[in-house]
DNA sequence: TTTTATTGATTGAACGTTCAATAAAAAAAT
DNA sequence: ATTTTTTTATTGAACGTTCAATCAATAAAA
């Protein structure tokens, strides 16, 4: 069925197979060949495409990343108010959104995130949204509380948003968003409550 | 160097290395032969006293399991009052001992949490652990709350220190175990004060 | 007819496991 | 004490499997 234009097609075709490659039986016994099965195309095509299966899996990380920046800029952007607790709970909603926080997506995520230890490109991949979603509450603390406190609310908020999306991810029920957002709006309340803000 | 009673030794030389070799290259990449060169044996050594590679790894998670339960309860036994606080702050300090935090251990404790979603007997483990911290932080919360409250408050502390772990971990600075106490304890005070605890 | 997309058998490398051979300690015999 | 026998621990080459990558062949559009 060869037609011409089909690369764009194919790329988001296999990136889509390997999210469901993982989810179903997880990074280690991802194959090309499960993947390709995945997508209805022969595993030839990967290296065609992307260079080899190291490449398809980075560009599977860069989507579901930019997809988390997207979910957050896109609530960040249709504030009614612009109050830091405003940027804040979009920021909240943002990450337990994550285009789907079910579902394949979610497995891929973490399995990522343990892969990233050692693989130096994907690294760098996460290391540069973890700066991102801290520096971004920091700055919307850093409007309504003193620096110190302001850097460690963020630190917090941060490793609360992970923590609980982990513990989602592995949680045989899958993660519960409404509370999992429930707890970390409420946390965000404490916050604003116990350094004295409005 | 044969010599009889060698086994118990032999099993701890190897569950050392897996993590070691975990810790250099990631699991992905932990192969028989590499382990076995940490240890300084061969790589048949490993199939005779566990059955095989997936038996050393699984025997890993359980050592890393038990001494993280071992780290919370030498602390909770060693405790001057018996307050809800007290223990709490008990769970935190031994989460955030886990042996070491900082070195082998902790990479190995990341790469498991992901393996752990397909594989069953690891899922097993790492669900027990989970439940474990939680039912303990509600247990002693539920002393100086109401249950609703006491959940809640388990349900976003446990978030929080897996959370700080998981950043840590994945930080390439590794983990700093000072500040991440101070936050989760920070965090403790918040929720005493925001409920209405002395 | 030419161009572009796709296939899938093949290749070579890497891995975990096995098992006959070996070596060293322990036990028994001298 | 010394030698021989038995037991136990360990090795490492060989085997079978699995996988990613390659590329000549193919098929469909342009």
């Amino acid at each position: 069925m060869p037609k011409v234009g089909m690369e764009p097609i194919r790329r988001q075709q296999l990136i889509t197979a390997t999210m469901a490659a993982i989810d179903e039986v997880g990074l280690a016994e991802t194959t090309v060949m499960r993947i390709a099965r995945h997508a209805g195309v022969s595993a030839g095509i990967i290296s065609h495409y992307f260079g080899g299966k190291d490449g398809l899996l980075e560009a599977t990380m860069r989507q579901i990343l930019t997809d988390l920046t997207d979910a957050v800029a896109v609530r960040r952007h249709a504030l009614a108010d612009d109050s830091p607790r405003a940027h804040i709970e979009a920021i909240i909603e943002g990450n337990f959104d994550r285009t789907q926080v079910t579902g394949p997506a979610a497995k891929t995520w973490l399995a990522f995130w343990a892969s990233s230890m050692h693989k130096p490109m994907l690294q760098r991949l996460q290391n540069v949204n973890d700066r991102r979603l801290y520096s971004n509450l920091c700055h919307q603390f850093r409007r309504a509380m003193p620096p110190t406190e302001a850097r460690n609310s963020a630190r917090a908020l941060a490793a609360m948003i992970d923590g609980l999306w982990l513990r989602g991810a592995l949680s045989p029920e899958g993660l519960n968003a409404d509370q999992a957002r429930l707890l970390a709006r409420s946390y965000l309340d404490q916050l604003f409550a116990y350094h004295g803000c409005k």
